[in-house]
DNA sequence: TTGTAGGCGTTATCAG
DNA sequence: CTGATAACGCCTACAA
């Protein structure tokens, strides 16, 4: 069978396109006799309209860009999170027929605000959702902005000057673990950090801090370490800190990755876990679970995230008056696995 | 500063927009001077071509769709995997000016056909990459090509009716890995399968039993248990046999998954691996290096893979004579760590 | 409620 | 080598 065009339909249900383009389009003011008529048209004809032409005329290209940080070729330190994030993306899409246009870049590249700027301009994209540490950067942000085109954040640094975007209780939460650590007794809990360069993982330091506080315990710049977000650097660290002379007896990571690299390398020095270290992480990434022992975690709702940061996009696209701008902080939550327990005495 | 367009441009160089064409198009019989001027014209006024009329006047879309399978909301069994097709997808995408769509469904979703002729009709995309289990619906596949679209194919079950495709040597290395575990003194060597409708998977298990074969060892069908590819079906199936009278002393799962939950059963039963049992995986996940012990396992060349397919369908599209065609196994690696050993006596 | 005309910014055709 | 002109399929304005 033919493709078949809107002209096509026109003909056989004896009407002129635009009838046939207001049904199609859901438009109004078509009697509903008409409109039956049409759609037989168009179901007997099989006809779907053209994208392109549509978007050609309407100066809109039903695309939305999902731009998240791809630091290297052979890594993939987040695929987890990724993941989610396209899935919440996609979800949202698909009920507003709409299509997703992955983008993975470096958000140190100096060539990304150009790159970006042709998806604008060659009316590629709709939209855009910038995942940190994309969401953090202000100039990329205000290149986009600068030409119209809506954004929507997800965890930005920044809370007060950002444009539409959606966080999680990051600090909060962080806090509460270490309540929780401190509630089983522990004196001395390490933190090990996350990338500077994401602001949004400095709150969960301050969340650490504020645990500390809330419980009692002094804030020891001895027991808070650098961290790159590495599996390699939990290994690091913990290797450190348990041969010095006042070794920790819980250590939280700002991810669960480096919280595995601290599993790894206590099993290596024959540390037990949970009796002699506690360890937690955050993310809940499936391997969290998997390993032993099962990490204790925080569970980040990057799906619902994804989901609600894109539904407040399309608002904006499609200028509807949102009413999700006001609630946008997701609550993540605590999960205690095998790898947290008493303090030792 | 306002979007130009190719009249804009044609205007400034003193042409004719059929030449700006040419020249944006790499199009032969331009004379070196006026490209020259169009060029600049083109710099000047930051004229970028329109996506949407390129693609309504030219019938195409400059759109790759990557298919793959999404099986549930909640569960991400493959994250990596998917990634790496991405990755290895997108890289080939960006060195042709084309984007990609991800589209993850559900394969045994009868209204996959519709939604993927949906893609095509309306000018959505100009070509496929279907991953496993996608590659094996034949039916998907014979709607697709009936329509004209060119698909390319990662690891199809079904290597001989295929078009265009891409495969490893899974069966072959498969059988290496249990010839190691041979060359260990392991004569109990058991075997969980994937899932059963993923037909190349099927592949590792009959290269298990090449494998057994080739080391003088028989093939125990008490020693083969059928898996789904789930952490917790590994965790199952290592408690029922180690339970039993006459226990394996080494594990080869279908994939990593599978294998970290051998690992943890283990771990509760335990059983010290690899000194009373080895474990063997594939897949190569990141997880596999950061538990402990490190997992044995293969590593399948996605990325590769995803690009050398990709590259050959782009070949297809562009109408360019491919070379390619014939070299598309891609060879699998074993990767020997700690979760492998001497068998026990 | 429906239809007509014109234009969106390219690429393709074919003549020069 | 270059250019005028007609598609491409739809949408927006405006008319009826």
């Amino acid at each position: 069978m033919k493709k078949s065009n809107i002209n096509d339909v026109a003909a056989l249900a004896g009407v002129s396109i635009k009838t046939v383009s207001r049904v199609v389009n859901k438009e109004p003011n078509v009697r509903k006799d008409t409109e039956q008529k049409v759609l037989d048209a168009i179901a007997q004809l099989n006809y779907r309209p053209n994208t392109s032409a549509r978007n050609l005329a309407s100066k809109r290209s039903y695309l939305i860009a999902l731009l998240y940080d791809d630091p290297g070729l052979y890594e993939n330190p987040s695929s987890n999170y990724v993941l989610n994030l396209q899935q919440g993306a996609l979800r949202i899409c698909k009920s507003e027929t709409y299509d997703l246009l992955i983008h993975p870049c470096n958000y140190r590249d100096k060539g990304l605000n150009e790159e970006v700027l042709s998806l604008i301009h060659n009316s590629r994209v709709d939209g855009f959702l910038l995942s940190p540490p994309l969401s953090d950067q202000k100039s990329l942000i205000d290149t986009i902005l600068k030409t119209g085109t809506p954004i929507a954040l997800i965890s930005p640094g920044d809370k007060t000057a950002a444009p539409l975007s959606v966080y999680t209780n990051d600090r909060e939460i962080c806090a509460q673990m270490t309540e929780y650590l401190a509630s089983l007794g522990h004196k001395r809990i390490a933190f090990i950090t996350g990338h500077s360069e994401h602001k949004a993982l400095y709150e969960r330091q301050l969340g650490y801090e504020d645990g500390l506080k809330q419980s009692g315990l002094k804030v020891y710049s001895s027991l808070i370490k650098e961290g790159d977000n590495s599996f390699r650097c939990g290994e690091y660290w913990t290797h450190k800190m348990m041969k010095s002379k006042n070794p920790p007896t819980a250590i939280f990571c700002c991810n669960d990755d480096m919280a595995t690299g601290v599993l790894r390398a206590a099993h290596k020095l024959n540390i037990k876990v949970p009796e002699q270290l506690s360890v937690a992480g955050f993310d809940d990434i499936p391997l969290s679970a998997q390993i032993y022992p099962a990490l204790t975690t925080i569970h980040q709702p990057v799906r619902s995230m994804a989901d609600r940061a894109l539904k407040i996009l399309m608002d904006k696209i499609r200028n509807r008056e949102s009413d999700l701008h006001e609630s946008n902080v997701l609550e993540s939550s605590l999960i205690v696995r095998e790898s947290t327990g008493k303090a030792p005495k």
